[in-house]
DNA sequence: ATATTTTATGACATTCATGACGTTTTGAGG
DNA sequence: CCTCAAAACGTCATGAATGTCATAAAATAT
């Protein structure tokens, strides 16, 4: 496979990308994404096999590009309420690009395999929990946070993540709400300087 | 229409729930309800015309199912966190029996309707964001609680439901898992007796 | 018992997605 | 300029879902 094979199919998952933020994954057809490529049926076939082999490359990209951004932006005198609040900005971006996210797709793919109890959503979930617990942790040790529980703490936090992701694409929510809940997270964890 | 054809559009709705806990909402087609219902193409189209139809009714249904059991449960000398917890007990039942969810069928329905920011959905959370917070209001007016920030406490609960629901079937979760969740929202908010 | 209305059936025409295939275009190397 | 393989194209046979319709069966009224 040629260097402008590479490229192309780079444009068919971007395009694809696009395709899943407006439909979902179910009804997803390989004509939709042909037609946002503006390719023929035949073409796309040389790249993919299904629509479902499309969305696999697409999470995989963005993955990618997710841990990038975050571990690129963290630098060595971040305070932990520093990077904690970092995460959540990050988290907040993505839930009001509501055009820009992938859930729905996500949910409905992850749903249909909902077989195999160890997917990749929930590692991604796991690893969100550690994460965050760390971080916690780390704020404890340096007098920043106060916390009982670091790690319901930070499963609290991750669902609450989930929560509002789900409800952005399906009842449309407002800046203010996001802000809101996210303020709420972060007071219940910094102490006060009274 | 005749006494029987109530029965049988009744019963048409009974199995359709089932169609629709299993598949979600997009996949299921007609022929898979008629399926399951054992009759002819034709027979269910003489009572519905579409699976959203279908769908709508069964959310119907169970709404007004729901309301009964959640009113009929408090009895006048309930406390607060009574109340709060048989809330949340409810809340795991309801995320615990899996297979009898619609959960994924409901966002897969509302997020082809995102168009209406004013839909059932956002209604039902809303609604349950004010109940919560009127529990909370009392239980500190009666000393069982503490809490700064009642509002964002009733809306912080109300989104981890809405995430434990969805992963619970994306990705399943334990019984365990739950529990510990709302342990920690219930820990939260009482006051320790110490 | 018979007539009438209600309920149920399955075949049919239609639409639409699929994925394979044969043909045409493109562009790099000789 | 020519050749050839890679890339792109568009058509086609197939299968699945839809909604309608003429007809049959069942229930109810007379």
């Amino acid at each position: 496979m040629g260097e402008k094979s590479v490229q192309k199919k780079q444009y068919i998952l971007e395009k694809a990308r696009d395709v899943f933020m407006e439909k979902g994954f179910k009804s997803v057809t390989m004509k939709d994404i042909v037609e946002a490529c503006e390719i023929s049926r035949g073409g796309l076939y040389l790249y993919f096999g299904s629509t479902e082999e499309i969305l696999l490359e697409v999470l995989k990209a963005d993955a990618d590009e997710d841990d990038d951004v975050f571990t690129n932006r963290i630098t060595e005198d971040d305070t932990a309420a520093d990077i904690l609040t970092l995460f959540l900005k990050e988290q907040k971006k993505e839930l009001l690009r509501k055009k820009n996210s992938l859930t729905v797709a996500i949910y409905e793919y992850f749903f249909i395999h909902k077989a195999d109890k160890n997917n990749m959503l929930r590692k991604q979930f796991d690893s969100g929990v550690k994460v965050i617990e760390k971080l916690i942790g780390a704020g404890i040790a340096s007098g920043e946070f106060y916390c009982e529980n670091p790690k319901g703490a930070a499963s609290n936090i991750m669902y609450v993540l989930e929560g509002l992701k789900i409800n952005s694409q399906t009842m449309g929510i407002t800046e203010e709400m996001v802000d809101e809940q996210l303020l709420y997270i972060m007071e219940g964890l910094i102490i006060d300087i009274e």
